[in-house]
DNA sequence: ACAGAATTACTGCGCGACGCAGCGATAACG
DNA sequence: CGTTATCGCTGCGTCGCGCAGTAATTCTGT
């Protein structure tokens, strides 16, 4: 499937050089500019994400998902619970536990913040084909998938194996 | 072209409401990671991928790409300068601005950075046709444009013309 | 041509988010 | 049943950030 169209390396290098640093560049932003509209950290929006996404969890297994200590993820649930956003709730089968559930007001508080860029990318994705929609999300389940497997790398990296190791560049 | 297929709805709905979502939170996660592990801020990273993705420029407008006060910016400046990633230099047609680039070790430990998970990418990739990564490019692009019409709509925004205003969810 | 306004980058200062270390409470284990 | 591990939570110091003010330079209007 390879070599067939001459351009496929130039398709490539505009994939991974330009087309995906630049979204990744804007989601980071947008997701900056949210919080501070909704008047949180970029840990408090990028939480509440996981919070959508994975559903209940435990502080502690929030906090490796944001990158944060025990500790600071105790803070950081105290500014969400102070914001309404977010609750606490006491896990029945082991009384060390404590649950973060997101709130009605949270959930509709993103949703809101997002509701923007959700219509744009409906009408965007109204440009493509069914088939092509299938692409993407082929896409995007593997971007997904690397990229997690790569943070997973990255974090249990001695930090400073690449040089040596890691592929060129 | 909508309405064909009767799954296209819940193909509309797998992409916006869990497939990008779900990626967006790990390419800021891998972000933070990656900051770490330069050893330097979130926000640092941000700016040296702006960097590289718009070239040389001067602070003012850096500071307005990565969310942050001129104050903040300078001093953001200052850090990556220490870091050796970066470098001021003075503007010969306007002397009160200073033009910031990237020096080689910057780039080079950014893309040394995320090598690995380009090299992924690049594999991935291999799984799709000519016609897909067009597909692909097209949809990249697109998103680009919605995620920054959205971040200037709401940075421009009386910050509560949402519920009102804005798509239902 | 020159005085005033505007722009650019840069510093004190206070606030707040984070990491680190330590603590009490609960659970798991031998 | 005593010991150890796990979970979540609190002082304390550090540091990034916004706000306000400043010096230098450029632009503007008459």
């Amino acid at each position: 499937m390879t070599k067939l169209n001459p351009d496929r390396e130039a398709l490539l290098a505009e994939i991974i050089g330009d087309a995906v640093p630049g979204w990744a560049i804007l989601v980071v932003r947008l997701n900056n500019v949210v919080a501070n509209r909704l008047g949180v950290t970029d840990t408090d929006v990028q939480c509440l994400h996981v919070l959508g996404h994975h559903g209940p969890t435990t502080p502690s297994v929030l906090a490796k998902h944001v990158n944060l200590t025990t500790g600071s993820a105790s803070r950081m649930i105290d500014r969400l619970v102070a914001a309404g956003c977010v609750r606490r709730v006491a896990d029945p089968d082991d009384r060390r536990r404590v649950l973060i559930e997101p709130t009605q007001e949270g959930l509709d508080r993103v949703t809101a913040a997002y509701s923007g860029l959700i219509a744009r990318t409906r009408d965007d994705l109204g440009a493509f084909g069914d088939e092509e929609l299938s692409t993407l999300i082929r896409f995007m389940r593997t971007a997904e998938r690397s990229t997690a497997a790569e943070i997973h790398r990255l974090k249990s990296a001695p930090d400073d194996e690449e040089s040596p190791t890691g592929a060129r560049v």
